[in-house]
DNA sequence: AATGAATGAGTTTTCATTCAT
DNA sequence: AATGAATGAAAACTCATTCAT
């Protein structure tokens, strides 16, 4: 048992070892600037052993795209369906969220944000409609808060959502995990702009 | 003079025309993407020829990446400098020129956001401050209004200014120019928000 | 020794099937073109398992193209010490025989025809003489044939067995078993044009 | 004008000696075992070079099988159209044909019987057409010696027509150009076995 | 002003083989 | 008897760039 535990640490940790590598070289390099070379001399290894794990290139860039995709859908769902939340609180949590996601993995952001043209044609119809079921599910929060009358009837739920993706992922541009301003206090400030808006004696 | 006129007639077409076409396909499919060998032949030329007008792939990139920081800092000082106008119209206008210029042209806002990073490091701390400038620029009409009371006084402006960028910005991932909602309409919905807000029941 | 059987029952089935699947594959796609996991995928099994067998891909080639050759001389042997055979009998007898062969295994013959120089030199020395002896065998024949009077005596019995060789041989160019013409009538046909010719009137 | 013509000795003899070396290379070696290295440094180039004039190793094979495959076309076209000839001395001459074209070019002739394979399948599909047409016409000839009464009447036209090309083809197996047996005394002996048949007493 | 030939360093990928277990 | 990990050498191909003309 012990045995089975210490080959495991050693077996899994180097296809991992790997990925964690490509999103760290991908997201800082890009995907195209990034060399097999350049992979597996980070690990100490040579190009074979990348394929032996990997049978392209492609192949780890669609892992990491449907591994931040999914996780994205997936704590975004789990808060849509949290029974107690206002609309309000929903959107605070996915903006939260999504925050947090970025701090938490600029490289991965960044691969996911501006690497996505490198995948196949028949790939990229496979993830674009998870990218636009992040975007609907947005929109639908908004839909039903507006329904609830906890926000203005006069909004257009879609290009709120847009607007709304555009404030909290532009964050990966600029955003500095471990600055200043801390995830949560960004969200809120975010939150308190979203919500009430800019202008003064309004309120 | 009549000659060298003339000449220039068949100069500047060919060179802006490469320009032009590097725009397209950087845009589109990415700097790295785009061999030299598509540029030329996108205009019937032959390599030498691109060598004639450019010292290097890099050298056009540069070229792009001025001409559209500089276009967007001028237009953005001309419209802080406008006299007559409150801080809070001088942000719609800049909002607006902002959704415009990626309307224009999408190829070289991609190009703008995407590519920078295959700028030589000499480049790159030439042209960040002026990126730079553009947000501190938007930061500073923030200000403005909120020392004239036009503003809420409790806004983080140098936050506000990223999402007001991000709001903008973001736009170039999705927004289709000629499709549904016009340029001018969207500025007005983002605005909406940016000012109000979405909470009900506020005003 | 019990065991023993039970233990061949499950060896070498194994080996044989590797064997197998070589001939098809090798036929199919080429020495060159099949590589080995070609082979232990098609069996189910991993590399390791076909370095256990064999300790090279030319080992299989070696061993594909021993068979063969032996294979042949072996049924060519037979029929030349047949003694009631009349050499014309005999001659009919090996062209029926290498028809038959290339029928039988269209893959195996690929494999000797097309793939020899894959061998190594060594092996090709020892392969050569066993090529050249079948030839020579054929050859044999039709001198028997002469001196008996059986044949025409102004024949020159080398360029005669290129001939016989290369009408039978070339079947595994176009022969489709199991198609219109059967092996035997096919044997038939071919017998008829070489002993009599084409011409009209002769006869 | 002497300029022009010094300059096309320099040019065109580099695509030329290369598709040689090609021929050559692919002929002793085969295709797959030839690397572009192989090919390169046999004309004192860089791999660069061959990429300039071809866009594939492929390029290069389609090539010389197009031209091969064209000529023996061709020249059997040219025969079959002369009028004054029977159909006896048609057969002769594209025997005699086919003979001088393997002896002229052993190296093409094996191209073009081996490594066929390595074509795309849409070159193949290409390529087959004009391999089948060339058996066809043999027929043809065949056929028109039988209602013309040279030939037998009793003959299955297609079946000898590919014993006619294995008996020719053949001889790309053994036949030593500048060897004892020119290439007009190998037709004679092969049109006189065709002819004549080998049986004793029956002209 | 424009071209065509040539290059060389780099890229992704393949694959037979080894070996500890 | 069988496996999975790892390797290293070589393959085909790309491409920005140079340069003589």
């Amino acid at each position: 048992m012990l045995k089975e535990e210490s080959v495991k640490r050693a077996e899994l940790p180097m296809k991992e070892k790997m990925i964690d590598t490509c999103i760290a070289l991908f997201g800082r390099k890009g995907f195209r600037e990034t060399s097999i070379k350049d992979i597996v001399e980070a690990n100490g290894m040579t190009k074979g052993t990348f394929y032996y794990y990997f049978k392209s290139k492609e192949d780890v860039l669609v892992y990491i795209h449907d591994t931040f995709i999914s996780g994205l859908l997936h704590k975004q769902r789990k808060i849509m369906q949290t029974e107690n939340y206002s609309y309000k609180e929903k959107l605070y949590a996915v903006v939260e969220m999504m925050i947090l996601n970025i701090a938490e993995g600029v490289d991965s952001a960044m691969v996911f944000f501006r690497e996505m043209r490198h995948l196949s044609e028949a790939k990229t119809k496979e993830i674009l409609p998870k990218r636009d079921q992040f975007q609907k599910n947005i929109q639908e929060i908004i839909e039903g808060g507006i329904s609830k009358g906890e926000f203005r009837s006069d909004l257009r739920a879609d290009m709120l959502s847009y607007a709304i993706l555009g404030i909290a992922n532009w964050s990966y541009f600029w955003y500095e995990p471990g600055g200043e301003v801390k995830e949560q206090e960004l969200t809120n400030i975010y939150m308190n702009i979203i919500l009430q808006g800019i202008e003064e004696g309004k309120k």
